[in-house]
RNA sequence: CGGGAAGUAGCGCAGUUUGGUUAGCGCGCAGCGUUCGGGACGCUGAGGUCGCGGGUUCAAAUCCCGCCUUCCCGACCA
């Protein structure tokens, strides 16, 4: 491709709504441009870069048995209500009606019921399985707020693919084929993918991985043990048992239970049903922050900090019911998949729960399921919290004595430095972006959608056993950029270059037929052999183009120009490493070739 | 959806506080000339409903009200 030619404006400087590397250095090199807030084009060069993703994700999936298809971006709203996920459509997916003889679709921000639906129709014997179709399509969410350029956006291009198996155990071999697969991808990427356990979310399902690459725009965290590998993204993370918070944080708390319990001797507060518990008027402090401020400025329990507050959160788990869950204050609280916070109507339906002043005491009476992390265990009080009374907190309550608790488990987020679920080591918390998932959905649509069952092979009617898997094609586009880039531009690598060389001619205005006519050759040449090349002819000056081949990022630059033309020489320049090599104009094509293949 | 910031030429910005000729600057774009290996230089030129709508005023980019859009933090995230 001549760049006199191609549609590349490339900006001296990126717009001022671009934040991150990646973003800036991909408007400004005229890969994408923006059109709405998480949509975007593809330029010839972005689209070339998306194609060179696709050929090796397309490559892996042909190669793990998988069958390409291209299912519709336009779903019957029909097809959702069978699955059951209709209630997400039209407040979180974007839907409409179609004119003419009607019916309402959406966009489909993923095809679980549409690829359901078409094996459905075509597969009814064990014989026709195991079955993996994928396919790569444009894929729409209503993104409450897109971010960072590429990384999040509206509209964006996925390869998904789906696997319909006669079993469970076979549903499992898909599952590993594919998840290898993945794997290799994201090697061929030369992208260091971090397989995590993951949480279903509103995919269902059971066994599902993320694959995480370590990033700083990264939005989502996982944990990772260094000592027996153990990786999980911290939604779905529990720390070990009987050991949650460092020795250290514990050693704090037992401090603060000897000083809370001295002062409250001296202390004249309202005496509260036990012996101990101090009631304390906290007048329009909600929260722990505010809470320990206020109990520090007044000096009612000497050497509170947030480890001596107990953080109570009201949840409704996905029966409905409402349940307290008990952290220490200085921890976040997990809250599962299915479960939600309180919202309004909640507290007004449980008028023994205050917003802001929720404490553990007697809501067994109240009809409320209180559940505790270990650490609250291992912390015996007495602790700092809320009163259930607006503006009103209380101090000396133990566990036991003042509250009870229905359930231990592991309720405080993963934090780093906790022990490690299954060897005891500590645990790091890595940002990351999430750039594939695979599950293992079992029945959860086949069972639901009309038809996705299959005889097996004694005759007897199953639901296909089914796993999906996609990975974020645009978003890759970004993690690269992220990852491979300087502060002069971008640098490809060679896999997923738009063009292999860059190859820049030097002419003055007017054209120099030598250097043209050495330019032209080689591009000939090139292309002969098979390397992409973007030929720089433009008649513009050297700056101009070599700032534009450092920001563009191509991985082998050759440098056609009179000076070195006149010993029969032309340079070439590593983009990655910027290492620069003198070789005879005969010998160029050749050198530039085996350059490529190393890439 | 909550909090914050910002919309002036394709891009980056000044001007708005204190209303007042014809709304500027750099880059980019077009023409001519010079230059020619790390974003060259001179001259000429094109390009603007100052986000949109309403209001105040003799007069609005500037003040007031409403709306839209965009970005950042958070919530959400199939």
């Amino acid at each position: 491709m001549r760049m006199s030619r191609l549609l590349v404006r490339t900006l001296r400087e990126a717009p001022s709504d671009a934040e991150v590397a990646s973003h800036r250095l991909l408007v400004r090199g005229a890969y994408v441009r923006r059109l709405a807030s998480g949509v975007y084009t593809y330029l010839p060069l972005g689209l070339r870069l998306v194609r060179q993703i696709e050929r090796v994700v397309r490559e892996e999936l042909d190669a793990a048995g998988a069958q390409e298809v291209l299912l519709p971006a336009l779903h019957p709203i029909e097809l959702w209500q069978q699955s059951g996920r209709a209630a997400l459509v039209g407040d979180a997916l974007p839907a409409f009606q179609v004119r003419g003889r009607g019916g309402d679709f959406l966009l489909g921000p993923t095809h679980e019921e549409v690829a359901t639906a078409t094996v459905a129709a075509e597969v009814d014997s064990y014989k026709q399985l195991p079955l993996t179709i994928y396919q790569i399509q444009t894929k729409f969410r209503d993104e409450a707020r897109p971010r960072f350029g590429l990384l999040r956006t509206r509209e964006f291009i996925m390869a998904d693919a789906y696997s319909f198996d006669i079993g469970k155990a076979q549903m499992a071999e898909s599952y590993v084929a594919m998840y290898e697969a993945y794997v290799r991808i994201f090697a061929r990427l030369g992208l260091d993918a971090v397989p995590v356990e993951a949480e279903a979310g509103a995919m269902g399902g059971d066994v599902n991985h993320e694959f995480m690459l370590p990033s700083v725009v990264g939005e989502d965290h996982f944990v990772s043990c260094g000592s027996c590998g153990y990786a999980a993204n911290v939604e779905a993370a529990v720390a070990g048992a009987g050991a949650t918070g460092g020795g250290g944080v514990n050693g704090e708390a037992g401090a603060n239970v000897e000083a809370g319990a001295n002062g409250e001797a001296g202390a004249n507060g309202e005496a509260g049903a036990n012996a101990g518990v101090v009631t304390h008027s906290t007048p329009g402090r909600p929260g722990i922050d505010a809470v320990v401020a206020y109990f520090r400025d007044q000096s009612l329990v000497p050497g509170l900090d947030a480890t001596g507050m107990l953080k109570c959160i009201a949840l409704v788990d996905p029966d409905g019911a409402a349940v307290v869950v008990l952290v220490p204050g200085d921890r976040e609280v997990r809250v599962p998949a299915g479960w939600r916070p309180f919202d309004d109507d909640d507290f007004a339906s449980h008028p023994g729960l205050v917003r802001g002043y929720i404490g553990p005491m007697g809501l067994k009476g109240a009809g409320v399921r209180v559940v505790a992390d270990h650490s609250v265990a291992r912390r015996p009080g007495p602790w700092v919290t809320g009163a259930n009374r607006a503006d009103h907190h209380v101090s000396g309550v133990q566990a036991g004595r003042d509250f009870s608790v229905d359930e231990w488990g592991s309720w405080a987020a993963v934090a780093a430095g906790d022990p490690c679920p299954r060897c005891g080591g500590p645990l790091d918390l890595v940002r990351a972006v999430e750039a594939g998932h695979t599950f293992q959905l079992g029945l959860t649509y086949s069972s639901k959608i009309e038809g996705a069952k299959a005889l097996d092979a004694e005759g007897n009617e199953t639901p296909y056993w089914m796993g999906c898997y996609g990975i974020g094609l645009s978003r890759l586009v970004a993690v690269v950029a992220e990852a491979c880039h300087d502060d002069k531009g971008l640098i490809w690598p060679g896999v997923v270059a738009p063009f292999q060389v860059h190859l820049i001619a030097l002419a003055p205005s007017g054209g120099d037929p030598t250097v043209t006519g050495a330019a032209e050759r080689l591009y000939g040449d090139l292309a002969a052999a098979g390397v992409s090349v973007l030929l720089d002819d433009r008649d513009v000056s050297a700056g101009v183009k070599f700032a534009d081949a450092d920001l563009l990022g191509m991985p082998l630059q050759v440098i056609v120009g009179h000076r070195g033309l006149g010993r029969g020489v032309v340079e070439t320049k590593q983009r990655a490493t910027g290492e620069r090599a003198e070789v005879a104009l005969d010998a160029a094509a050749e050198v530039a070739v085996a350059a490529v293949s190393q890439l």
